[in-house]
DNA sequence: CGACGGATCCAGATTACTTCA
DNA sequence: CTTGAAGTAATCTGGATCCGT
């Protein structure tokens, strides 16, 4: 069971989404085993928040070839998830098999499987074992990152006495990430330790810019979502507000002026599910949902006192502008 | 087959640091 | 030069899942 909220397109100008794929779901529904691992690895890939977009089986490697025209290595595909379980093909060589539970311990081994891959930790240029010719723009950045850098990697390597230096990623590295976001907003170990190696970054790090930059699209995306319930709300109070002026207008002309009790009693009838008074059996027929897709014109308002007119008006723009109304329950009114 | 513990990943909250107005 | 706000890298914590025993 699933109730979907759809926002409409108010709430999608991030990342060019169409305005179908925001959906507020709120899932409920008994998960086990893979389901609750699908779960998790659809949440984690913003399944949230743009499911459709989420292609069902994600492609095996990032591509990168956009901005920067990175690639992948060539390495052998990424595989299932319950499959990168089964048997750690996707853990790196140079992790030891015995490695360790904290994170902690796990960064000591990525750092040790980074300096595999890195001559040096500060030695960044040299260290790409990618194609990157005619891409030195990125080499520049990691060579010049790594510099920057060298000081907080080299606090990172020397036990750090807890001090922690925080090191701003380049700008190129920055947009190296963000590619490689777009295409997946998760990375399986292989892909972790295949960006860290290119971006001369330990793993630790690709995961942790992950995670925090997947924690920023959420926390964007709820704000917009926010706003535009919020403008919602303003939208449906002011037509509340309009609606009851309205009644008490018509009750006040109904004392004042009670013109249809002189109408024979069956022109007159209450819609049970809108509530509203139909003047009589043909109108209501004419309004009828086929009636209406066979003939579009409205009952000619003139025929109706003004007051009517008003209340069999054309449906009103609903205040969710983007989306349909939906159409309301059997009814053979407007 | 179920229980248990270790390993791993992730989200959320928070901290610490950098940058900039 | 100082300061406060904003941005973000890094850390901590807890929950979920998988896997081997």
């Amino acid at each position: 069971m699933e109730l979907g909220l759809s926002l409409g397109e108010a709430a999608v100008a991030d990342a060019g989404r169409a305005p179908e794929e925001l959906l507020l779901g709120l899932g409920v529904g008994a998960r086990t085993g893979d389901e609750g691992e699908k779960r998790r690895r659809e949440v984690a890939a913003g399944a949230g928040w743009w499911a459709s977009a989420a292609s069902p089986e994600p492609s095996v490697r990032l591509s990168l070839v956009s901005t920067l025209g990175l690639r992948w290595p060539a390495e052998t595909g990424r595989s299932e998830p319950s499959a990168q379980r089964g048997f750690d093909v996707n853990r790196t060589p140079s992790v030891a098999p015995g490695a360790a539970g904290t994170e902690e311990r796990e960064d000591d081994d990525e750092d040790g499987a980074a300096a595999a891959f890195s001559s040096s930790p500060n030695d960044s240029g040299g260290s790409f074992p990618l194609d990157l010719s005619g891409h030195g723009r990125l080499e520049a950045a990691a060579a010049q990152a790594g510099g920057e850098r060298s000081s907080s990697r080299a606090s990172d390597d020397d036990d750090g006495a807890s001090a922690r230096k925080k090191l701003r990623l380049s700008k190129d590295q920055s947009a190296f990430l963000e590619e490689s976001f777009k295409e997946h907003s998760t990375l399986n170990p292989k892909q972790k330790v295949a960006l860290a190696k290119q971006l001369n970054l330990r793993p630790r790090q690709v995961e942790v810019w992950f995670q925090n930059r997947r924690a920023r699209t959420k926390l964007k995306q709820t704000e917009m979502d926010c706003e535009y319930l919020k403008r919602c709300c303003d939208t449906l109070t002011e037509e509340n507000r309009r609606l009851h002026k309205e009644l008490s207008e018509l009750r006040a002309l109904k004392t004042a002026q009670p013109f249809y009790m002189n109408l024979p009693a069956t022109t007159l009838s209450m819609c049970p599910s809108c509530e509203r008074v139909a003047s009589n059996p043909a109108a209501a027929a004419a309004s009828s949902p086929a009636a209406r897709a066979s003939n579009a014109a409205a009952p000619a308002p003139e025929q109706r006192p003004s007051s009517f007119a008003a209340l069999f008006a054309s449906p009103r723009g609903f205040p969710l502008a983007p989306q349909p109304r939906p159409p309301p329950p059997a009814s053979n009114c407007l």
